[in-house]
DNA sequence: GACAAATGATACTAAAGTGGTATCCTTAGG
DNA sequence: CCTAAGGATACCACTTTAGTATCATTTGTC
């Protein structure tokens, strides 16, 4: 029952680091050592974050990633969807069978609304804000 | 990322059955057949209702499970936590280890408000007030 | 141009959580 | 005392999440 998953912590603490040390090229291997991370596991993360455009990578000897966009503009709600899929309370139970409330399922319905509250609440929320 | 899981999703329609049917006897096979559920399954889910007092049981020849307080006495988050343990969004990545960000961590401070605004919405939610 | 240091891609393994099953024991009405 | 019920508990399968390993590709430096 994790809003955050670990993915998403990590990619939160290594944007963090790559983006104070900007424009520094950071490698890998310097975010595993400070953020004390197996290494595999936070290059995966960080090609993700390549790939979704909040870093940029370059490749070869003295290669790394930099950070290609203002904190500020880099939302926690599209960092959550990227690594955890999409924001959903109610992937209801029921979705493929035929629900015996179909229509009136009253539980469904405030969920529904507990999760438009969420996903406004966090909305606006961008790494940089995040900082306060 | 379901706030509601099968358990407690199962409790909810159960117990409006068994509600419904009050003051009769109502046996796990005829709740089975109701909601389509496999027996084993929801055999389970009644003993914790039971358990918890939300059902109470009577054994033997006969026997089978009634509703033991009125649907305004039951609330959603109640069922959440027996089926599903505490509601934490912030089973935080790093509380066993020392959290390099410890201190300020600005994520886990604001998931937890998140966090806080949810169970406030489910609060106060009754089986009852479901219903409208 | 070769080497080494870096990322890219991808496939695999392990552990935990969730959904569901099976079995044996106990109780009590007829 | 038999049978139809619930109580307890152990087990299995599937999915998700966390983490590992490996090989290929790129590129700066000597």
């Amino acid at each position: 029952m994790k809003l955050i998953n670990k993915n998403t912590d990590y990619a939160v603490q290594a944007i963090y680091y790559i983006a104070q040390k900007s424009p520094d090229i950071v490698s890998t291997v310097e975010v595993e050592e400070k953020l004390g991370l197996p290494r595999p596991f936070i290059r995966k993360i960080l090609q993700i974050l390549t790939k979704a455009e909040i870093l940029s990578s370059s490749k070869g000897n003295k290669g790394g990633f930099t950070i290609s966009r203002p904190l500020s503009d880099i939302y926690l709600l599209d960092l959550m969807q990227l690594f955890q899929g999409r924001i959903a309370f109610t992937d209801c139970s029921f979705q493929k069978k035929v629900c015996p409330n179909a229509g009136h399922c009253p539980l469904r319905r405030r969920i529904k609304t507990i999760e438009e509250t969420v996903i406004n609440e966090l909305k606006g929320v961008t790494l940089k804000e995040l900082l306060n």
